[in-house]
DNA sequence: GGATTTAGCGGTAACGTACACGAGCCTGAC
DNA sequence: GTCAGGCTCGTGTACGTTACCGCTAAATCC
């Protein structure tokens, strides 16, 4: 490396031995029939020498085709597709290595991603990539795939008991905490908040309440939490139960929605003539909270970067299946804060998603 | 591709065809000496079979080794040390083609970069990662080297008007709006702010005034901009300077340092028990802000996240070089807000980097 | 003691592609 | 008629690695 002559091959080990290339390449694949002292003199030289193989030669002899799952809810489509774009963008990206992606999507999360992660053969993916619903279902599947040999890699959510390989997604606790402090830096005056989240058995949601209550107390003393709303996903019990809340709690200062299930409490607060008065804090960003923002009706959301996320979950795992490199037990990216004034930053790319969606269901 | 079926390979298009696979690589190739209308007949029968050419065979044969030059200054370490971490973090992710990379420092911005972007001679490099300090000195050396072939790649900086391919950088623009909409947004009383700033000519620091200053009259009318800092990123400067401005305006109740040099503005604002009473947004993320951002004795700081600019600006270049996609014309990263509630996502990875530096230090 | 096993090792054919070299053909000039 | 020279195309080899077969010598068996 540091002469910066050709790298050492299999046959120049083998020629500084003075044995042949297949007792190398026995002894670096702790194939049998290999002395154990020849095999150490093969390692010692190959360090010697900084043998690195050539994943080129290999790959085109072994003629390997990973074979990968990525099986994503549809919905939320405003998180779900641009996580899929991050896949599909790290998968085209791949060169030197051939790979079958099998993509599938299901309506939404509980809604028979059990069902198709059951339906997988042992052993018929070398990796799987997707968003546990129910973490205590999920997991007699995903151990036994894990036990077979198939990395699993959990994106946007995570089980964390099962014996999943690793796991991508926002920290949660952060986020939680992170609208506690900027709810408490812009609602000066004591006031109560509220937080209107998604079912808490899901565990970034359950996190993302963690870390608000946290650094409610923490950061911003002069703010009192709401007991807690949990809106179970759907928008007709998310208007019903915002507007009760609403009802009860007239007084309230800030809302965080911690949920990209935001529309319905907009709505309310809309038909209240609330917005732009109480300060609201989002989850995700798509196309009908652009103008939101944009005019400062809402103070600012928080971006899980679901693109990142895609990207770096088939990063991790195409690493650990071609290098053996096994990932930390789980990856937590850095949540965006998005205000107006970095809005264009992420709406040009959220915008251009939206037209393509459309235009491609024209095209269907 | 439906039917999951092996690709089908040169010669299978041969063979077809009745042909030599020389031939239909020729066609392939678009090299001399082939009938025009058996071109044809070899690309319809390519598309026909779904030919994908076999990138493991191709490198191994081309034994394509790409040269890479990585030429950054030293200072400010805490910035440009983990950018170089992200560059050689993907590159030694990088498999199916070999690399040499030249990984060389000159001492800052403006001493030694100019000689080291001359000395490098047409064709010795396939591409050049490179922080260019003047600009317009810089030119002639990029548009000599991008002409002889070489893609030249900015990052952290540019230099938009010289013929560099592309540039990886945080968006500077916008961080200086982000810096005027939070202090707008923490500063609840009519006062006025500062800024404080690098060499307005490196086109960074030109962009943050622009952003702040605008959004500043956007966002935040009851802030009024005090005459701009231009601290030259030099220590004793910045002292005495921000000195001279806290006697001119005691009254101020913000400040936007929009260079990493940040730490001399700070000691002033200590030494003057300011801390915490003035409002402080820093830029990018070190040791010493850690206690500072932990005890909300500054706001928060404006991360311009080194290591994904490292990252992105050598995947961006591999992947020209390797499948000839054209990059866009700039690449505009989105500064993280590091606050103190998201600061320990960012803190381990700055923690270890200081650990690691020092206990190198020792060793050497 | 001869036959058979076994450990340890060497030789070599392929994987799909790129390219140097040369073969065959046709045209045109002498 | 011959031969140069351009055009079109085929043959063969090499890239570094792995898988398979085969060889030798020592160990084991009946």
């Amino acid at each position: 490396m540091e002469k910066g002559k050709k790298p050492a091959g299999i046959k120049d080990v083998a020629r500084a031995l003075g044995i042949s290339i297949a007792t190398v390449d026995r002894a670096f694949h702790d194939r049998p029939g290999v002395n154990p002292k020849t095999r150490a003199r093969v390692l010692a030289m190959a360090q010697k020498l900084n043998y690195r193989p050539n994943l080129a030669a290999r790959n085109l002899k072994l003629n390997r085709r990973l074979s990968i799952a990525v099986y994503l809810p549809e919905h939320i489509h405003s998180f779900f597709t641009p996580l899929l774009e991050g896949v599909r963008s790290a998968a085209d990206g791949v060169f030197g290595v051939e790979i079958d992606v099998d993509y599938r999507t299901y309506p939404r999360m509980g809604e028979g991603d059990l069902a198709l992660l059951e339906s997988i053969p042992d052993g018929r993916f070398d990796g799987v990539i997707f968003t546990p619903g129910d973490p205590a279902k999920s997991e007699p599947a995903i151990n036994r795939l894990s036990r077979s040999g198939t990395a699993m890699v959990c994106v946007a959510s995570d089980a964390p008991h099962s014996e999943r390989m690793t796991a991508v997604s926002v920290d949660a606790y952060v986020s939680g905490a992170l609208a506690a402090e900027l709810l408490g830096r812009t609602i000066p005056r004591s006031s109560s908040v509220a937080m209107i989240t998604g079912e808490l058995h899901v565990l970034d949601h359950a996190e993302k309440l963690r870390g608000f209550a946290a650094n409610l107390a923490l950061l911003a003393p002069h703010l009192s939490l709401l007991p807690v709303v949990e809106s179970h996903e759907s928008a007709q019990e998310a208007l019903r139960q915002t507007r009760s809340l609403l009802k009860r709690n007239p007084e309230v200062a800030g809302i965080y929605v911690s949920t990209a299930n935001s529309l319905p409490v907009l709505r309310v607060l809309e038909e209240q003539q609330l917005l732009g008065k109480v300060q609201v804090l989002c989850t995700d960003l798509f196309a009908e909270l652009i103008p939101l923002l944009e005019s400062g009706r809402i103070l600012a959301t928080l971006y899980q970067r679901p693109f990142a996320q895609g990207k770096t979950a088939f990063e991790i795992l195409l690493r650990y299946l071609v290098e053996q490199v096994r990932p930390e037990h789980a990856t937590r990216l850095a949540p965006h804060t998005v205000f107006r004034s970095n809005l264009p930053l992420f709406a040009d790319r959220v915008r251009s998603k939206a037209r393509a969606a459309t235009s491609a269901a024209r095209g269907a």
